[in-house]
Parts: C-alpha cells; structure tokens; sequence
DNA sequence: AAGCTAGACATACAGCGTAAGCTTGTCAAG
DNA sequence: CTTGACAAGCTTACGCTGTATGTCTAGCTT
C-alpha cells in the first residue's frame, strides 16, 4: 500500500514547476533538461509531458512564477518610492533565479494575455499615469524602468558569471591571480586596472548598490522632466 | 587547374567567421549549427574544426567582430558628446546584429585579456576619468553606461522578436488583430491598453529615440553629480 | 618519383526535445 | 466480483545538436 503509493504519488503540474525552478536554481538553465528533470522526479521524461505541453511552455511558467512574486506596493502614495521599492524587489528576485532574466527578456511565448508579465506592466505604468506623468513621458519612462531592471540586471549576472568562470580555472587562490593579471595589463590598460582594483576593493560597492545607483539616477531625471512637463 | 583550385579553394579562419555571421544575421542566432554553416560554405561540419577549435569560440569571435566596430571617438573633446556617440552607434550595431547583444552579456570565455571588448571598457572608463569624474564615480558611471548599452539593446531586441511572433500567427492584418486585442484588454488593463496604443501610434518613437532617452537621463544625471563631486 | 602533411571527409557517440504507441494502476458501473 | 474505461507513466524512435576519432587525398617538398 504504502509502497505504491509512495511509487505513484501523482505528478502535479506545480510539482514539476517546482523541481524545475530548483533545479534551474542548482544546476543553472542549460542544465535543465526533460530527460534530467524527471529523473530528479523520479520519473521518465515523457511522463513529464503528461503536465506540461512542452518544454517552452514550462520556462515560461517558470518565469512567470518568479515575475508572479514582484512586489508592487499600492500601500505607498509616492510614486517614486513605490517604483523604487518594486525595482530594487524586482532585482532581488531576478539575483535570486538568475536564469529567470534572460529568459524574461526573450518572451518566447507571449500568447496569453493576461499573467504575472501584464500585471507588473499594468501597475507600472499605472503609478506613472497616476503620478501625472503625461502619456509620452510616461511611455518613455516605463521603457526606461522596465529596461533598467530586467537590463541591468542581466548586466549584473552575465559579469558574475564571468567572473566566477575566471576565478575558478587554477588551483591559484583567486585574489592573487586576479592581483597578479591586474599589475599584467596595467601598462596597456590603466583605467581597466584600476577599475578592476575597485571590483576588489573590501568596501566595494555590491551588484544592488550598483543597480540603485542608475535606478535613482533614472528616478532622478524622470522627477525633473515631471516637473516641466506640469509647468 | 581552375576546376581542382575552386574545388580546394581553402577555408580560412575569415571566411568562416564572415559566413557565420551572415547566416546568424539572415536566419538567426539558434539556426546557426556546425552543420548548416558547413553546408553554407560548401564543406562538412568537421572540415569547421580545422579552423576554429570548437563552436563556442567561433561564436565569441563573432560577437568581438562585431565589438570591434564599436565608434571611440577621440577627436570629440566634449566627454558627454563622445560617449553618446559610442553608445549610439555601439546600439545601432548591435541592432544590426540581434544575436551580437545577448552574447556579449554573457561572456563564456573571458579569458583573452586583449581583444575588442577590453579595448572598448578601456575607452569608456578612460573618458569618463579624464573628464574629471573620480575614481568611485567613473566606476559606477561606468556600470551603468554600459548596462544600459546592452541591457537597454537587448530589453529592446526581446520585445521586437515578441511584436513580430504575436503579428504572424494569424492571416488576419497586424494591425486589426492588435487593435481587437487592445479594446478586449482595455477594460482590465486600462494602461497597459494605453501603452499598447502609444506603440502603434503613427510618430511613435523608434527603439532608437527610446535608446536616446534613457541614456540621456543617465548622461544628465551623471553630469550633475560629476558637478557636486567636484565642487 | 617518393613521401609528407594539411585540410577535407566519414563515421560514431552521447545528449537533446518530443511524437506515437504501449502498459499498468485505479476506480466506477454492471 | 468482474469488467471496462481512463489517466498516468513507460518505451521506443526520429531527427537534431556538438564533436572525438580515424581515414583519405591533393599538392608540395625533397
């Protein structure tokens, strides 16, 4: 009894998003195969399209889920608090599942019309709207934002990847090697040196103060042009 | 003579990136396999490995030929001017380029410390410090120029692959079927409906213009902060 | 002329997504 | 209690991918 059941406990369509989503998070994206994802269920590959259509339509699911958890404060009145306080969630969550950027930028399947993706879309340019942001500038603005962090944030992993694919090739602790190649391209390239000292630095600014500093300068210019466009 | 020479004429290194490029450019970036590139050039998929070690490094040459095109204009003394003009045409290139952009986000193998990406960093950080800016500006200056390059580029290439796979699906004209979908989302999605109206819009700003002005929301706040630091 | 070599070819393998058909556990109706 | 239907998982198979390995041959050198 207990054997088969534990043998047949029914897939689930939120099962198999479930596993996948972690081991997307383990393993990254490219690992994530059907064949691998059912073995990590204990179960055939094909079984898994007994939930799931195909494999396109579970990524998306995928990224819809981690889309599905932006936090979109209604509770704030300042619009510029409450774009800030979603773009900096935004960027956490997208840190978090690092595949769910990339996959977000290229929306391989944008059929449906309804779903996390438009009620992110929705409240966004609804807070610009609402904040008096003429239609225009508030056109222009959510391209800007929106770019800003699935843009930026793609950016950001795309040179941790990097540089963990650096770190990790000899045996060499990696502070020494990366001293040792910095003091190797100082003469050609000085300011990519020093940039690089910064990257090193112990109080070296993070990947999200990095983010909040083009978010604000952003925020920023977005107020000004506000302002004159009210005048 | 002619016949054994047209035969052999020999695959070079150039030649085979050249026609990658162009297949990658007229059928895009996943319909590019060893094989199809082979076929194009007349020769075996395996006959490719005599000159380029493996495909991931093909692929990297291809977005470094690309990279290397990028304007780095040193007659303009004006740094604002200047790195508007390199992120113009670095946008307009990789536009030209669709599979270059998401690539270059994700630098599989760094491990060349010369080559074009290097050249253009080198450039940008150099601008920016001799333009005044100190050095824990020009690093953030920095990251947030050349995330919105890219990040914006690529933020911008996803919804136009996404317009284009919503378009052709039906034998219905673009125009009625976005329009039908526009008014059957209105009443839920007032301003996204509104966003989506602004796209069709006749003088509708191009990717182009929407590239302009995020970057000149950052130039302007970076020119305002260059100020305060310096006073 | 003999032999070497670079460059192209042919074969093969493991892995991918998934279409099609088959087996089996579960449960309701007769 | 049997029987039939149905859903869930399994098996097989196809065409695709990158590429390791081994072979062939044209053209140059000695």
């Amino acid at each position: 009894m207990a054997t088969k059941q534990r043998r047949r406990r029914p897939l689930t369509k939120e099962r198999v998003l479930d596993k996948a989503i972690s081991v997307a998070d383990k393993d990254g994206i490219e690992a994530l195969s059907m064949r691998k994802l059912g073995q990590a269920l204990g179960v055939e590959a094909m079984s898994l399209y007994k939930h799931v259509g195909n494999k396109a339509e579970l990524v998306s699911a995928m990224v819809d889920s981690v889309i599905e958890q932006f936090e979109l404060p209604d509770d704030e009145p300042a619009w510029d608090v409450a774009i800030r306080r979603c773009a900096i969630h935004a960027h956490d969550l997208l840190i978090e599942h690092p595949w769910a950027c990339g996959l977000a930028l290229v929306p391989s399947d944008m059929r449906t019309i309804a779903g996390p993706r438009i009620r992110y879309m929705e409240w966004l340019l609804r807070r610009l709207r609402e904040a008096g942001f003429p239609p225009d500038l508030a056109y222009s603005a959510y391209h800007t934002l929106d770019s800003h962090i699935f843009g930026f944030t793609l950016w950001q992993l795309g040179h941790a990847n990097a540089t963990r694919a650096f770190a990790s090739r000899d045996d060499e602790p990696v502070e020494e090697f990366v001293a040792r190649m910095l003091e190797q391209m100082r003469p050609t390239y000085p300011y990519l040196a020093e940039h690089g000292e910064q990257h090193m630095a112990p109080g070296a600014p993070n990947g999200r103060q990095e983010f909040e500093f083009g978010l604000d300068l952003i925020l920023d210019g977005l107020k000004r042009k506000r302002r004159t466009s009210a005048r």
